[in-house]
RNA sequence: GCGAGAGUGGCGGAAUUGGUAGACGCACUGGUCUUAGGAACCAGCGCCUAGUGCAUGGGGGUUCGAGUCCCCCCUCUCGCACCA
């Protein structure tokens, strides 16, 4: 009986897991195969940027994806997990020029680094299957697919304005700009006329919103996003004479039904058909004023600012093709070129911003629809009537309610030719054109005489260029290099130039996860069978800043690769959890607000199992983590009590024969709590992976160990027989080992197990075991607690009834009282109604 | 403005179908052992005016019984935002 710590009952974390570690390595012991007979598994995080170290961030996601992994393989599954970069990148570019390296020196350094950080916390990957994106042998397949898919139209090349983002010198797709600021360096996003590559995502905008409805292992929070973001609308398009011109004003509303109260046309300051409306008016140089200052406001507007609605008259009308009024048309600064067709029949007395923009410059107001219980009240109007209702003043359209009436309307308009049904989507193309060094070439070759031309496949790949040319920069955008840029035509064989973009590194990593089911296959860019076994992800993680850009991107590229007959399935990732942030005094952890926590530091201090128990322990994985250095003791805590505990027995485990007989009240509550706690982490797990509740199921059942078979007494008085203690022990390892790896490996081999525990099976749970045979019944009085009741489980609800009643403390209660009501709830409570 | 989510002790967070509110941990308080303790162990720990009183953002309702269901309101977080 000693208190003092023997040097073998010291937690020695850092040796423990260098070992394991190191075998885990040498082994192979993650990789998988295919031909396996167990059920496969897919779980992957989402790929990190190598940005030159790990961050508590990822310490959480990928500790939150390994222990999914590490469970699912003790549940017999075949797992793949496999780890990769997302290697190409601005930030690359940036640090090569400030330290005078090569991006890619840069950037396989910090894959160095990174993936030892990553193998220091016990990370169960098949490093086999490692990706780098920024590998030839990862973006040849890139530049095939791309050409695959613009052999099929997908990918379509056209002049538009983009935004420009001055500071990273590139275009940035629709979904990149945030409140008109980029998305990575925060600097304001100008437009700009830019020839350009684009995906036509458009085309898969209602498979995406259909197919969102297959997502059912997905947060509603992020399907939601998704829906909105492709923003389905759908309503009539239809065409208005301009007077006196040959021109059609082509217009989209989704409320038809108002069409006979427009009083006025809005169409946008960039619309083409300003400059023939304008032209040769009185007023010519004024409105070009007017719109031009207009252009610039927009241009300068801050986000979150609404602007005051302003326009000015062009001087020409055009014409309702349903009643021939005469409606002038107005350029108004808040109608958008990108949406719709960039012109609005105004209806102010139903749209709320036509209706400001009528008071201001003085327009009718026509009512047309009438909502159920209100009047005509097109006089007295303070806002616009926007419900559905009967229509009025409206031909022979006049009675019918709002919803008959659009489709009786859009049907005149298709039957009289200038109008037809449309839907029109929020969803832009998705614009790839990069202007930048660090990243996949576009394999197109622009010729004079034959045009855009393919860089034959057989040329593939088509490697960035490793040096600059003379007086160049080594990470020099493209366009910069001749040597680059000169080459021949593959149709005419005459001197050509090459395409000098890259593509946006959200191209990379929309089918990464495709490719680590045959990351070194090299017939072609997918094995099908091989994608066709593990696919589709099982479980994905990561963080919901994705909820939009990436996991877009990634379902339409699925649905291509689909069509293009590599993969045969719909959607890529059945279900999806997205992470909370790790933050620390309130925000979230940053090096500007200098709140950061090195992982290294911790593991360091701690070791890999401590930190990653804490960060499972603290919050459930879908909400925020508060960071609490003090939480990470209390983790260490545990782990060091456990160690000394199991470290005290061993002797006692090891000779135990494992036959569990209940010789003792103590033997039959451990065992009772051993199979209860199997049955509640299993569930905590399997339901919604809520690591927080399950860590503290297995305290609960050490803490009941502890207080049966307290470790400061001499074995020998234990009143609880070495097999229970010896299940006990067993099922604390076994349930915490896919969240705490490496020290349960090495309790496991100190108990004397036969296998490691990577190999074992999750416990089993024995139901019957489990089952309480007494509990505590609750008496309520009129729904308040009064008194508890010691009873056997089967008790009869009459019996039960009656001990209530007798109750000494209800009993005083009651007194002269009347009892109305006696409500018995099955093993939970009895409540008496007075 | 629209959409989604969340408000529970000093803190992080628990609470199957409505059924003992506060599991587990952190912090804190007292104690044991100690040369010492920032180790380990034991005990306590929602609040108060201490009543079989009050408590899950506030107010109503349904019910024998509400953190949980319904209605109204407040606050916070996130996303979208002049989308015709």
């Amino acid at each position: 009986m000693s208190t003092t710590a023997e040097p073998d009952n010291t937690y020695d974390f850092k040796t423990i897991e260098a070992n394991w570690q190191e075998l885990w390595q040498r082994e192979e012991r993650y990789k998988v195969s295919e031909d396996d007979g167990r059920e496969k598994y897919y779980v992957l995080e989402m790929f990190p940027y190598p940005s030159g170290r790990i961050h508590m961030g990822h310490v959480r996601n990928y500790s939150i994806g390994d222990v999914i992994a590490r469970y699912k393989r003790l549940r017999g599954f075949n797992v793949l997990h496999p780890m990769g970069w997302d290697a190409f990148g601005l930030p690359a570019e940036n640090a090569a020029q400030k330290n005078n390296t090569h991006p890619a020196r840069w950037t396989y350094d910090n894959i160095d680094y990174m993936r030892e950080q990553l193998r220091k916390l016990g990370l169960s990957y098949d490093w086999g299957r490692e990706i780098a994106t920024c590998n030839p042998a990862y973006y040849r397949w890139e530049q095939l697919l791309f050409l695959q898919m613009y052999e099929k139209g997908i990918v379509y090349q056209k002049n538009t304005t983009v935004n420009w983002c001055h500071s990273c010198q590139t275009v940035l797709a629709n979904e990149q700009v945030i409140n008109g600021t980029c998305w990575r360096c925060d600097e304001a996003v100008t437009p700009r006329q830019m020839n350009g590559w684009f995906f036509k995502i458009t085309d898969y905008a209602e498979e995406l919103l259909r197919d969102l409805d297959k997502l059912s292992g997905w947060p509603d929070k992020v399907v939601t996003m998704q829906r909105n973001w492709i923003g389905k609308s759908e309503g009539l398009s239809c065409d208005f004479k301009i007077e006196g011109s040959e021109e059609l004003l082509s217009i989209f509303t989704t409320r038809p039904d108002t069409i006979f109260g427009v009083t006025f046309m809005s169409i946008a300051p960039e619309h083409p058909l300003v400059e023939t409306l304008i032209k040769g008016s009185e007023q010519e140089q004024a409105i070009r004023d007017f719109i031009d200052a207009i252009i610039t406001e927009k241009q300068q507007q801050k986000p979150d600012e609404e602007q005051e609605k302003k326009g000015i008259f062009t001087g020409r009308y055009c014409l309702n093709p349903f009643n021939g009024d005469k409606i002038p048309v107005y350029v108004a600064n808040f109608v958008l070129m990108g949406y719709g067709t960039g012109a609005v029949m105004a209806v102010p007395a139903h749209d709320q911003r036509d209706f400001e923009f009528s008071r201001k410059y003085g327009l009718p107001v026509k009512q047309v629809v009438i909502p159920e219980g209100t009047t005509l009240s097109e006089g007295v109007m303070e806002a616009a009537s926007i419900e559905p209702g009967l229509l009025t003043d409206s031909g022979t359209f006049n009675g019918m309610i709002s919803t008959e009436a659009k489709q009786a309307i859009i049907d005149h308009a298709t039957a009289q030719g200038f109008g037809a049904a449309h839907t029109t989507y929020r969803l832009r193309d998705w614009g790839i054109s990069r202007q930048r060094y660090w990243g996949a070439p576009i394999p197109m070759i622009h010729c004079d005489t034959c045009g855009v031309q393919p860089v034959p496949v057989e040329q593939l790949p088509l490697v960035l260029p490793e040096d600059a040319d003379s007086g160049q920069n080594t990470c020099s955008p493209l366009h910069q290099r001749e040597s680059f840029i000169t080459t021949t035509c593959p149709a005419c064989g005459g001197p050509a130039r090459r395409e000098t973009d890259t593509m946006d590194t959200f191209v990379e990593s929309s089918w990464y996860f495709v490719r680590y089911t045959c990351p070194r296959f090299t017939d072609a860019p997918i094995d099908r069978a091989r994608a066709s076994h593990w696919l589709p992800v099982d479980q994905y993680i990561g963080g919901v800043e994705h909820a939009i850009l990436h996991l877009l991107y990634s379902r339409f590229f699925t649905k291509v690769l689909r069509d293009l007959g590599y993969i045969d399935i719909d959607e890529p990732f059945t279900n999806l959890l997205t992470q909370g942030m790790v933050i620390k005094d309130g925000a979230k952890m940053s090096k500007s607000k200098g709140n950061v926590v090195d992982p290294n530091d911790l593991i360091n201090e701690y070791g890999a199992d401590t930190v990653r128990l804490f960060s499972l322990f603290a919050a459930p994985p879908e909400k925020d983590l508060e960071w609490n250095a003090k939480g990470v003791e209390g983790a260490f805590r545990f782990l060091n009590r456990i160690y000394r505990y199991v470290m005290a027995r061993r002797g006692l485990l090891t000779l135990s024969d494992g036959k569990i007989e209940l010789r003792s009240e103590a033997d039959q509550a451990l065992h009772r709590k051993t199979h209860q706690t199997i049955q509640r982490v299993t569930l905590n797990i399997e339901s919604n992976f809520h690591f927080n509740t399950a860590i503290s199921g297995v305290m609960e059942l050490f803490n009941t160990l502890t207080t049966l078979s307290p470790l400061d007494e001499d074995t020998t008085l234990d009143n609880v027989t070495p097999a229970l203690i010896q299940e006990a022990v067993q099922t604390i390892l076994l349930l915490l080992s896919p969240m705490v790896p490496h020290f349960c490996a090495e309790l496991w081999q100190q108990i004397g197990s036969s296998c490691s525990i990577d190999q074992a099976k999750w416990p089993e749970l024995d139901i019957e075991a489990a089952k309480e045979e007494e509990l505590t019944l609750v008496i309520q009085v009129n729904g308040k607690v009064r008194s508890r009741l010691q009873v056997a489980v089967d008790i009869d609800d009459d019996v039960i009834k009656e001990m209530a009643l007798k109750d000494e403390n209800i009993q005083k209660l009651i007194q002269g009282k009347p009892v109305k009501k006696v409500i018995v709830v099955q093993k939970k409570l009895v409540n008496i109604v007075v």
